[in-house]
DNA sequence: GGGTGATAGTTGCAGTTGCAACTAATGTCA
DNA sequence: TGACATTAGTTGCAACTGCAACTATCACCC
């Protein structure tokens, strides 16, 4: 009736929910793999997907991994120090370089994905059966609404996927 | 049938889903008004309960928000210089001081709570019916089975970020 | 061709973060 | 009371992060 409306707590605000959960779910699979193998989870993200899918820019890489270029360049040149990933000039453009592992990478890239399974298994473990497809519905939609509230209302973002 | 089992996708990694849609949901809260207030989200966390629960010690501050105690020193120091709260001494224990919103602080703070509520009224609105009740109870298992892992397994962390 | 504007990737910088180490105040137990 | 372990909160540090600025290359077009 007046001005002092319900109390709000923080415990049930959804952004706030994602938050903590996603960051204690991180935290394990940093802890328990990732570190385990000296990579950090940018690096982690690059190796995943240059372990599906063949050369890659940094830039195909920031798309498919939703990180920052600049995260990526970061992660590649650790990778490429440590000697997981090699560079290869890119014929057709030579401002970039097509990325790929090399074998020591596709070495821990396979220790490492049976990893992530078993983790993941764990997690949809946790849940009741079915209840993980609906989870990545209600994500995908939320991701909808958030990429989109970002673009329209955020200030001006140069280009691509707001990222992490 | 051999060691080349089934691609590794990285996008329907869970772990990874929950980051991306996460910080994209904290992107765009963070853009649209806490930021609008001149605050960070740590700090809006620690306003946040502090508008609800009367006065608490850093400690209480810390484990209402799942914050790590020295995000939380540091979200108090700022809020007190920028006059939003005060400290007042705990009678019973010298260590700590009681934390309270100061006059200004309640009134950021009222401004704030709707805009929250109607951001996550647009969140939920995304969703289709019973979908976050739904939701809340999968993030809830995940949440129980993160506290486990963590607790169990994790020990001394690199110092990598955390995010999947 | 040569200028103009976009794009790929790197780096400088300032701000944030977590952990470990630290100070200060309790608590405990003999 | 006096040593010793605990707890509240702060700070040093080293690493991570995003943004803006920068270089190098490409694309377009007169």
């Amino acid at each position: 009736m007046n001005e002092r409306a319900k109390a709000f707590y923080l415990g049930d605000f959804l952004p706030y929910r994602l938050s903590v959960v996603t960051n204690r779910i991180s935290r394990a699979f940093a802890g328990r793999y990732a570190s385990a193998f000296g990579l950090s989870i940018p690096e982690w993200r690059v190796m995943a997907v240059l372990g599906s899918f063949a050369p890659l820019t940094a830039n195909q890489v920031a798309e498919l991994t939703a990180m920052d270029k600049t995260k990526v360049s970061r992660a590649v040149a650790r990778l490429a120090r440590a000697g997981h990933l090699k560079r290869a000039a890119n014929p057709g453009d030579r401002r970039s370089s097509r990325l790929a592992l090399t074998a020591k990478g596709r070495g821990t890239h396979g220790r490492i994905v049976p990893l992530a399974r078993m983790l993941e298994a764990e997690l949809v473990a946790a849940l009741a059966p079915g209840e993980r497809a609906r989870l990545d519905a209600a994500l995908d939609k939320l991701d909808a609404w958030a990429s989109r509230a970002g673009s329209h209302f955020e200030r001006r973002d140069a280009c691509a996927g707001a990222e992490p």
